[in-house]
DNA sequence: AGATGAAATGGAAGGGCTTCCATTATTATA
DNA sequence: TATAATAATGGAAGCCCTTCCATTTCATCT
């Protein structure tokens, strides 16, 4: 079953059952019709591969992403897919959980040639391999990373970062705590110096001194933000409010909280970055990035630049802050002081509005 | 770029340098080397699409999956991921949110090829479709879903139910309601029915009476969990104990729960099913199904049959228990009568043992 | 009717691999 | 050393499309 016999079936050239499936325009209305029902009657669809190595084109999108079960990236996959399916592509998937892989990956797949385009996620890419990209031909959009060969699509980590410091400032705090991620080897998670930055800077337009004791580095998990949060709540001066890099930590940061009895918001204020789902059920302050539009976004521009190559570009994305309960005005000194009774029975105090949202 | 430039390059016919690109036995290991040498000198990749259409395999996995960024689908994904890219596969996603999507790719997806083989997770596949696909030579696996005809990993539904619903009355619950899940369309979420079995297995086996007011179905969603569960719990005969069918679900009931002012679970016994990592998060007594398990075994099982044909097997996974938090054994009457007074925080008494697990 | 240009069509060539058969090199055996 | 058996190799054919050019058909104009 080949393109041979529809044509056979509708009594014309393959030229024109080729013409027929790939919608060009030359072809009278009356034989596409014939064709058509041939290809109907006999149940045919084209072979993809076939169709990928005659033309140089599969249709089909590379996605290249670390620890794709994270919520963070869940989100973007499903911008991504949506975006990609709307268009008429399909979408294989390249998990990274080593630098190897990630090597392995952005080596390999550029010239097996089987994808279209590549959206690399949240990986760091070097001129090298931008450049090698560029060599090859093959279109890539970077999200939530960076390279000045490449269309980018970032977040703006420093804004958002100074809004929920900022913010914590607007609600009278002045120690504030940072619960930061590390930087892992060649994956892009150094956006941890733009949240970094932008944590300093929100301190200095308010003339509040950094302190480094407040601020702590962690894994960008659950154990790391509990870690982090109790190395800066068990300083003698501990921080009133903490900003964490990520909500997964600041769920973290949560949990460590309430070990030491200290009620969310009145004893401790807590703010995350993502708004992954798992926020908006815990009724966590985070600052909320467009994921879903970052994927679909990136699927557009790659698709644009398949279809005629674009000078690379690099959107900044932007981040907003959504207030919930873990935050709250800085109680008076004395207030917060008591306070550790009714933590009996594991309070997280900001659950109570969940109801109400939902 | 291509396969003569290597040949070339090396003073060996396409023939050698095809042999040892696909690691066939016939080749002197010297000429191996000599090949392998103009291979990493010219940096060459064989091209997937022509490799595809002369060999008619693809090396790629499709998995059909409905709301893949559910926490279930997501796990089941992850387990597949791990197992395909561990065999050299490829794996494309179709992520299937409506009916017309579903008959869509599992109409088209068998003829265009693409795939080697197909995992069809929590669809429901008819005997037509089940058909077609062996008229088309293109091996399925089904999981979380079951056909006669087809290789089908499905979770013992009916015992996790049964258990779940027996350790309530271990615990001395003779009120047990049930928030099941709706059947929805062609989607295989009529795990419902044997859910419900189960329940009512667990109910006979103790001669307990079954009452219908004690059960509700909803969506399976955290709204549906706490729909199903304001019905249950404003009945002037409350249950003491309710089984979600679904940890998302059971969540929803959690929170329904706390609006009511209820505690967990001094005052009402909570159960869900999954065992999501939410669930761990949350501290909820539920029943695990191996999620990433299946996802493994379902690729092996396909790739078996991508080998050479197997005969259909239904393969029946366990489901366990997990004991936490949200049970406990009955509370005298009197007890439960008063306890509203700490709830006025918001109490989940279950997030109390959060840190002792992680 | 004939000429002209445009529109529609047929099909050869080509894309890069695998496969398989024919051929050549190597080894074992007498 | 001759011969048979075996191992290794080369390359034509085939996989199923797309593309493009040559050819045919059609409509229009003189």
């Amino acid at each position: 079953m080949n393109i041979y016999d529809v044509a056979k079936q509708a009594g014309v050239g393959i030229g024109t059952v080729s013409r027929v499936l790939n919608g060009s325009a030359k072809v009278k209305p009356e034989t596409r019709e014939r064709v058509q029902a041939a290809i109907n009657q006999l149940d045919y669809v084209p072979h993809g591969a076939a169709r990928s190595l005659g033309s140089g084109r599969s249709h089909v999108l590379g996605l290249v992403v670390p620890f794709f079960t994270r919520p963070f990236f869940i989100e973007v996959l499903r911008g991504v897919e949506m975006a990609a399916t709307a268009h008429g592509y399909e979408m294989v998937l390249y998990n990274v959980e080593t630098t190897t892989q990630r090597d392995h990956y952005l080596r390999q797949l550029p010239m097996r040639r089987r994808v279209d385009g590549l959206l690399v996620v949240s990986l760091f890419c070097d001129e090298s391999e931008a450049e090698r990209f560029r060599k090859m031909n093959l279109p890539v959009v970077l999200v939530d990373s960076y390279n000045p060969l490449l269309t980018s699509l970032v977040v703006d980590n420093i804004s958002g970062a100074r809004q929920a410091v900022e913010y914590l400032i607007s609600l009278g705090h002045r120690q504030i705590g940072f619960v930061n991620g590390v930087k892992v080897g060649s994956f892009n998670f150094n956006k941890a110096d733009d949240r970094m930055s932008g944590y300093r800077q929100a301190l200095a337009n308010s003339d509040i001194p950094y302190n480094p004791e407040w601020v702590s580095a962690t894994e960008w998990t659950r154990a790391g933000g509990r870690e982090g949060a109790r190395q800066l709540l068990l300083l003698p001066q501990r921080p009133t409010a903490i900003f964490a890099a990520s909500d997964v930590q600041a769920l973290g940061v949560m949990e460590q909280a309430q070990a030491q009895g200290l009620r969310v918001p009145q004893d401790l204020c807590i703010i995350g970055f993502d708004n992954i789902e798992l926020a908006e059920l815990l009724n966590l302050t985070t600052v909320a990035q467009p994921m879903h539009e970052m994927g679909k976004q990136a699927v557009e521009r790659l698709l644009a630049e398949i279809e005629c190559p674009q000078p690379p570009q690099t959107v900044m994305m932007d981040v907003t802050l959504v207030h919930r309960s873990t935050t709250a005005p800085l109680a008076a000194p004395n207030v917060s002081a008591f306070s550790t009774a009714s933590v009996r029975d594991g309070v997280w105090a900001t659950q109570q509005n969940i109801i109400t949202e939902g």
